[in-house]
DNA sequence: CTGTTAGCGCCTTCAG
DNA sequence: CTGAAGGCGCTAACAG
């Protein structure tokens, strides 16, 4: 393995020209650095990680933190972890993953300090979000998949949940359904601040309010038989109820379930909507769910560049982003048919 | 951040004492090691990873290469990526993922040559791996989720797909089927030797063989409209299939759907079992599918496992490990109980 | 069993 | 614009 030493002397230059001429850290003149590079690339010359890490500040490693939700993992997050690690490659850097729990608050600590990664993103962002401060503190850059109760300074990308739970509400609205319900995360989830759970429940809330419809809540475990228990629950709150908005998919194959022991058949008896989830899930269930997706992909990608723009000082334009979800209607909702009580 | 030195300082050793009482590369006596370790602790000092990658030869880093498949990612493989990434840490390494193509070996190559990571643990084994060739040239430790046709030296840890394969077979001709087919991924993905498809299949034909009932086999695109199509090619090969078996999930709904065209009724009147899935994936289809399930999480862990024994030069005695998959028996399989003609 | 010391490869002042 | 030299924190000889 080559090192500068060798560079430099088949480009007749000094050892720190060439790092210079690397980092672009001081101008050289064209010359010079056309030789440098060409000797580079006739030695296969790599700069060696560990000399960079030790001698300057920069790793060109950043980590993904993502702590393994307790409701499970969906595609949707693998989508987003291959974006991610695609984009921090493209731009030369290394990533690893962190996968230990939030509340891991000393582990994440020792990590931040020891000063292997020179940033990183965080997934699955809650309203009051711990590891804030102690990046802060530690004065590490880092980006966000998902916004904060206050995001005042913050650099974030996340999908526009609250968007798209108006819109839902509104798509229904127009197929004629006029009692629509929403299911939510468990509610310790959704107490905790899981950010996508409170958000979608918010433009739902204003969605409906907006079109003068009743607001029908249930919470719900993040499973196929919570999800059957939990028609109930909704049907008490609101018999009329036609439609259904949830961001809980791993519960809906339950209320399909309990809508069929009803006699319902779905959509004509009753509409289902998933928000945040991806095709792959929603073409497995029967009918296919009409979903709001998530722009996973762009979401991993800048995420990332997010961060290393602010690692390398870029000027950063738009660093608070959010990204539309995407209707796609498959066989889960229509309009309104059900006729009551005739 | 402390350093060695201080270390060395504040337990009145050399600064190499205290390395080696780290590494343990060298006997230490038992009360100094002690002061050593106090001293530590008090400083909360972490070992600088650069310094050590760029003085030793261990980076204490492994590379997880998870070359994102076509047919699509599974929630199985996140189960796997955060068993790997999790072991990785209970053992003092960082994990990177290398998600970059198979096809890729330039790219592979480069990063295997940089001396970033001390190993990689390798997915998306295939037959004939070009990987391997890379790794063992260049003396970097590896190890194999999946195993290769000629398998010597190797160290890997696979589901046995081989035997499920063969115990689902058996299972179905318990309850009474007789003929029995097997839907496998895509001929494009058999032929290029991927190894859950190639061994499944192998499974199949010896467990279909040594019951003494047909073969029929059919290969599919990981797409719901694929499966539909491809219930009618396997019905075309033998018309009174009762069963079949498959390890292409996504294709599952489709056949579903096909044959409820045909009025059929799962289980009664079809039965359906899939390889190689995991529970999250079968409780969203309609009837919930019974599945022959991997060991994700314990295959990560010892993947990990494996590589860093190599790393570390311990001794090894499992070196080739294949792991069970577990029969979970849910709505989609029953005995056979269809009519034939009458 | 412990201490001393020369690098590992690169970055980054400094002086030219 | 270029060159020389110190040091980042640690490992692994080499001495004792």
């Amino acid at each position: 393995m080559p090192t500068m030493i060798d560079v430099a002397k088949r480009a007749g230059v000094a050892i720190s020209t060439v790092s210079y001429a690397i980092n672009g850290t001081r101008p050289i003149s064209e010359e010079t650095r056309q030789r440098v590079f060409a000797a580079m690339e006739d030695l296969g010359y790599k700069p060696n990680v560990f000399a960079r890490g030790l001698a300057g500040k920069r790793s060109r490693i950043i980590a993904l933190h993502f702590p393994i939700p307790e409701r499970g993992v969906g595609l949707t997050e693998i989508e987003f972890i291959a974006s991610a690690a695609n984009t921090a490659r493209e731009n030369g850097y290394e990533m690893v993953l962190w996968t230990f729990e939030m509340h891991d608050l000393d582990e994440l600590r020792q990590l931040t300090q020891q000063g292997l990664v020179d940033g990183v993103v965080a997934m699955e962002v809650y309203e009051h979000d711990q590891r804030i401060a102690i990046w802060r503190d530690a004065g590490l850059p880092f980006s966000l998949i998902g916004l904060t109760a206050n995001t005042d300074g913050l650099r974030f990308v996340e999908a526009d949940f609250e968007q798209a739970a108006q819109d839902t509400v509104h798509y229904l609205a127009q197929l004629g359904h006029t009692h629509i319900g929403f299911l939510n995360q468990s509610r310790a989830v959704y107490d905790a601040g899981y950010g996508p759970g409170v958000r979608t429940q918010r433009g739902y809330e204003k969605g409906v309010q907006t079109a003068g419809l009743p607001s029908t809540i249930q919470y719900c475990q993040a499973t196929v038989s919570a999800g059957f228990e939990t028609l109930d629950s909704l049907l008490a709150q609101d018999p009329d109820l036609t439609a259904l908005i949830t961001i809980n998919d791993r519960a809906v194959p339950g209320v399909m379930q309990a809508a069929a022991e009803r006699g319902w058949r779905i959509p004509d008896d009753f509409s289902l909507v998933v928000i945040g989830s991806s095709a792959s899930i929603a073409e497995l269930m029967t009918p296919p769910v009409t979903t709001v997706e998530p722009p996973n992909a762009a979401m991993g990608r800048l995420g990332v560049e997010l961060l290393i723009q602010q690692i390398e000082d870029q000027e950063q334009k738009n660093v608070q982003i959010m990204l539309p979800c995407t209707l796609v209607i498959r066989g889960s909702s229509g309009p309104c048919r059900r006729d009551f009580g005739k």
